[in-house]
DNA sequence: ATGATAAATGTAATCGATTACATGAGAGAT
DNA sequence: ATCTCTCATGTAATCGATTACATTTATCAT
């Protein structure tokens, strides 16, 4: 029962003209008259004529469709950044491809195949971890142009992308424990090569620097942003002689693994310890308690390398790499019950 | 700098074969001798040859792709499901596009033009509350056979679908209550359209029935399985002058949402309201108190789901809608924290 | 040796839209 | 009235792979 193709053909003898000038109405309709853009227009309405994308790709040569690359599908981190990304292109008639660079690793595949295969005119990456020998396939065929990470980006790399102001984050995380009253505070990292691991650590080791704070090696507790990790965290801090009164999060994920392991021992958040997270995922609010954390602003990263992607491609060879520098996204301090006062830690009151 | 794109002309050339050669050497490779498969591999290999995927699907009157509906890409329950759907379709030579629910009604969009379009072969829904005018349009283009609905599904249709068994899940939860002593049981409900709703307020009302427990209509609150709707659902039950001892919650989020706000009031869990959840997400386990729940296989879901599609397509017209009963997933309760023995609560020991 | 049959490969039409180039019609200048 | 020039539209080549059909070659029976 498969319907009958209408085909471009069929338009054009409906209209009584020719494929050229069906084709214009579709792409270019201002250098039709309006009389047979009309008559056009309501010959593709009476047949229900649709475009066929795999024949308009081939002769333009274009994918019309962008991927993007997710290190993790299973983290609710990325769900508003795809739903931003998704918004954007939803509006461009190109589709949007997920892949999880989990898969591929396990799969063989290489990522610079979608391109080499014209299945994608560009890509948003939102994985900084990609190998170095990806990146030079990436050169070695020219698509570099079209490549926009977000969220994270390659070390050094001048490659245009959209990320959240990091370091600053980090910064109102740890000042923000200052102003409780805390002095000990400990830190729970990303994966160790990540770029986010990396500029978190310094904008927190920058602002304790600055404010005068202690620091010792056993306060940087290696995690990689999840829940487990937090877990394992929290196993380190419960073992220490003398532990810090704070800790700050390198994510969501981290705080919960942490405070949910710290409470299952009896350590109270915040009585105890204080704890803040970054991201500010969806759940944080409705945590228990709720969390303190270090908004991004998942959405707008979405909809920005979007954007940022689109004015690429079309730019296409034209303007080339000039997005050098990238595309920073505020963030900020969203204080809720995670993190205390020390004073009613101690008891002591002023 | 782009590319010198290599077409199949050119390793036929250097083949010294016909395209049709090379052409059979990709798709039939058995129907060629030992040594023309050898030279035309190796000219393959040397001009670092790959098929140009509109070219193919233009020829193949295919598309080359799938897509995945869902209801709300940020909702976390869903990201396991597009992991196993990636999963399966990394190892096929179709790609995923993910489209989201919320994103079509807002651009008005009809998910069938995908089909129309010739973007998509088939479709994964996660969605069960698709318009009836939508799946008229199916129905009316003859693509109803490359449909497989997942975790949720259209009400009284007979499209082929991969689901957990929901009534179970919530037989379980309640039987999980009463045997920790609970006669006093609410259920906060999904949203009022959804099949999951339905389902699993009836598996709640059937055991109910069958263990003898009492029932209020107050004991029967609307949510929507969001955070929010927890909330609001907490705030009810704050409200009762005689509130129940435990409640059933359609989704873990809803229950996290009512923790949270219990809680913030004074209501300790479990140890004054006993709450059990549905779906566990991977944060149930480090909730505070850590989340007692039916476990649906989301993973399993998605592969499931994936394959059956993939036999769906390949079937084309010939064995058409043969997978007209569900495909069942078990699942199972996983007894954490968040649900106590109503002793505890009154503080009377046997 | 010859014809029949099967197996391997080649030839060329085809999928459907786009677009360079060609054509024709009308406006305006002389 | 004739010549230009412009603008709208048509003609047909093209994108690159697949595949029905044609042809060649090898195999085997008689």
């Amino acid at each position: 029962m498969a319907q009958k193709p209408i085909r471009i053909r069929d338009v054009a003898k409906r209209a009584g003209v020719s494929t050229a000038t069906v084709s214009r109405a579709l792409s270019n309709p201002e250098l039709l008259t309006e009389a047979t853009r009309e008559t056009v227009f309501s010959a593709i309405r009476s047949t229900g004529y649709r475009v066929n994308r795999a024949a308009r790709n081939l002769r333009t040569r274009q994918a019309g469709a962008i991927l993007v690359l997710v290190p993790n599908l299973g983290n609710p981190f990325f769900s508003q950044i795809l739903a931003g990304i998704s918004e954007v292109f939803g509006e461009s008639d190109l589709s949007v491809l997920i892949a999880d660079t989990k898969d591929h690793a396990t799969a063989g595949k290489r990522v610079v195949d979608y391109f080499l295969d014209s299945q994608i005119d560009g890509m948003i990456c939102l994985d900084g971890a990609l190998s170095d020998e990806e990146i030079r396939q990436f050169e070695e065929n020219g698509v570099n142009g079209r490549i926009v990470f977000a969220c994270e980006w390659k070390h050094g790399s001048s490659q245009p992308s959209v990320r959240s102001d990091n370091g600053q984050g980090a910064r109102l995380a740890v000042r923000h424990l200052y102003e409780l009253g805390h002095r000990k505070i400990a830190h729970v990292t990303g994966p160790q090569e990540n770029v986010l691991t990396h500029v978190r650590r310094e904008g927190m080791l920058a602002e304790r620097a600055e404010l005068g704070l202690p620091m010792r090696d056993e306060w940087i507790i290696r995690g990689d942003f999840s829940l487990e990790s937090g877990r394992a965290a929290a196993e380190k801090i419960l073992s220490m002689e003398d532990r810090p009164t704070a800790i700050f999060c390198a994510s969501d994920q981290v705080a919960f693994g942490l405070i949910s392991t710290l409470k299952t021992r009896g350590v109270e958040v915040p009585g105890d310890i204080s704890v803040v997270g970054f991201d500010d995922i969806e759940l944080s609010e409705f945590y228990v308690p709720a969390l303190t954390t270090i908004r991004q602003d998942r959405h707008a990263l979405g909809t920005r390398a979007a954007r940022l992607l689109l004015e690429c491609i079309h730019a296409g060879d034209a303007i080339d790499n000039k997005h050098s520098e990238p595309v920073m996204i505020d963030v900020k301090l969203v204080v809720r019950q995670s993190a205390a006062s020390i004073l009613q830690e101690t008891g002591i009151q002023a």
